[in-house]
DNA sequence: TTGTATGCGTTATCAA
DNA sequence: TTGATAACGCATACAA
């Protein structure tokens, strides 16, 4: 079924047809009855395929998320998608789990994927997951706009709402020491994410700043969306001597592995060992005890993304935007 | 940048180089390296919108998931793409969380949205959710091989992938009376789910068949991807008298509630108050202590959707294919 | 091995 | 207010 179909079936033709769908104001009442009746009683559906062959707004934003565990990601959505409706979009979730398992860039995906899937603009969460070099990848997509939400370094060339990686391990260390941990047992991510790499830049920036001393033994790599890596990897740490106080993982996954093994080995938290991560998952609260660790504010940064996406949508031409948000610390029981 | 202006700048004609993207074994070296070459370095890409005009597979499968919290989704999907992605298909998790907050029926969500989507399939989770009257609208979608995977009750029309409640049940009730429970709180999900009432449906046939007696009083309801709403719908089941001796979640999340809530008032569990659960997601396993839940052989569930799903891609007139599995009891230390 | 011509379903321009 | 028709970019049957 399709327009000129429709149009002999309305005795109209195909104009006056296109015209009910796109401009009903033009056509005159009876006839735009007329044609919608035979539209619906065939149930006509519009051909995306043709349609946009034309050049018409899709009023679609895809979101790329890296991975399908961090739960940040449907705060930042939550928040996006209050900003798009207003202006008619949708915005959809795409989780490309093939591509992970296959270590493919996350923007290489994207560029063989934007052949199957209609968008206005993309927001790119984590390039935090990004491999070294796909800043060539992305020159592909250079037609789209993208707004990336970035936890990791500042990208030149593109719109980037960025979170303050600095403030987080500035706040987490300034706590620790406050609470008199002077030894701090260290369970990093995937080695290889921008995001690891930064935070443990800042690891060592802030704690020298602070006069805390971070051995590079007391540091150990685990799988940000895996709690068993947590379980694991926490053991070689509590065979140091001396024996940390407190141990910062990197995110609150982790950091769930790690109290795991220490209920079961009874140990008591915080008082035998002590535990910090970032994140803030709803599990954070709801784990026993329940944990502290740094809270990023999700919608307000999905608002931001959104804001901004529409911003380049409307204009190509306007200068790179950047916005930088700072997490806060939530603090609970685990330390 | 379009196919028309490659064939002049490659000094051929159209058909060429389409040849050259579609059918390469077709055309001499020398033209196909002289076309390439012209195609790389104007950053040639194809049309989407063009090509699937004329009705080219995508080899795109999408899955639609109702929520974005029960993990098994995950482990379904991988099952899934194990399978597909033999025969070249790439399978996208699309979750419109937007839908879901206006509480539009997802077929509808599905329908709206296919208009912005290519693909050849589409796999289903949980009709659990759908609202009555759904199949209505699964019409409009008459020409798309779709592939439901259901907790919830069979529907007539549709390749369908079961996940068997009645088993879920009858072993964990089965258990309970091994461990010497007869009076049992349980704590429901959504009362509007299909999956909902076919386990209260299931619980009361099996209860009864094994002489297990479940008051009305004894079954609140809670909100499946909620851990709060366990947190806080546990406690009328607390005052209770006589307060029962075990509490059967309807999933892991309402579970963790329960057991949150039971942690910080010093209940010790299983001793002073056993919790049993469905789903067993990864988190299950992590928890202090271990949950006792009903597993589903998810990546089983995800390979068998894909297989369906594949044969009714290759022949839309062989007949409907329901497949059952049945899930087993994962005993860890809650219950 | 390559080229010509046509159709896919829609929108947009122009004329009536 | 409506209609005829030319694009849009690609794939393909047929011809050469």
């Amino acid at each position: 079924m399709n327009i000129h179909k429709i149009a002999k079936l309305a005795n109209v033709s195909v104009a006056t047809v296109s015209r009910v769908i796109n401009n009903p104001e033009l056509v005159k009442e009876s006839t735009l009855i007329k044609v919608k009746t035979v539209m619906e009683e065939n149930n006509y559906k519009i051909n995306p395929f043709a349609r946009n062959l034309k050049k018409v707004r899709t009023k679609n934003i895809i979101m790329i998320i890296p991975n399908d565990v961090n739960p940040i990601i449907f705060d930042i959505a939550k928040g996006a998608e209050e900003i798009l409706e207003k202006y008619g979009y949708i915005i959809t979730l795409f989780n490309n789990r093939k591509s992970l398992k296959k270590q493919e860039g996350l923007i290489d995906m994207i560029h063989k994927n934007r052949n199957n899937f209609f968008m206005d603009g993309l927001i790119l969460f984590g390039s935090a997951s990004l491999q070294e070099g796909y800043e060539k990848s992305l020159d592909k997509l250079s037609n789209t706009p993208i707004v990336v939400i970035d936890t990791g370094a500042i990208d030149k060339h593109l719109d980037t709402v960025y979170i303050d990686e600095g403030i987080s391990i500035l706040l987490t260390l300034q706590y620790l020491q406050k609470k008199g941990h002077h030894n701090i047992g260290v369970i990093a991510g995937n080695e290889d994410y921008n995001v690891t790499k930064r935070r443990l830049k800042e690891l060592f920036i802030n704690s020298e700043k602070l006069g805390i001393k971070i051995n590079e033994e007391n540091i150990v790599y685990g799988v940000y969306d895996s709690i068993e890596s947590g379980y694991n990897v926490v053991k070689s740490l509590l065979t140091l001597n001396p024996k940390p106080t407190v141990i910062f993982a990197f995110n609150d996954l982790l950091a769930i592995g790690v109290m795991k093994y220490l209920l079961e080995n009874n140990y008591k938290i915080p008082e035998d060992l002590a535990v910090i991560s970032c994140d803030n998952i709803p599990m954070a609260n709801y784990y026993h005890p329940g944990i502290t660790t740094i809270n990023f504010p999700g919608e307000e940064i999905g608002k931001t993304a959104a804001q901004i996406l529409l911003d380049r949508i409307d204009n190509k031409d306007i200068p790179i935007q950047k916005v930088l948000f700072s997490p806060t610390l939530k603090i609970r029981e685990s330390c």
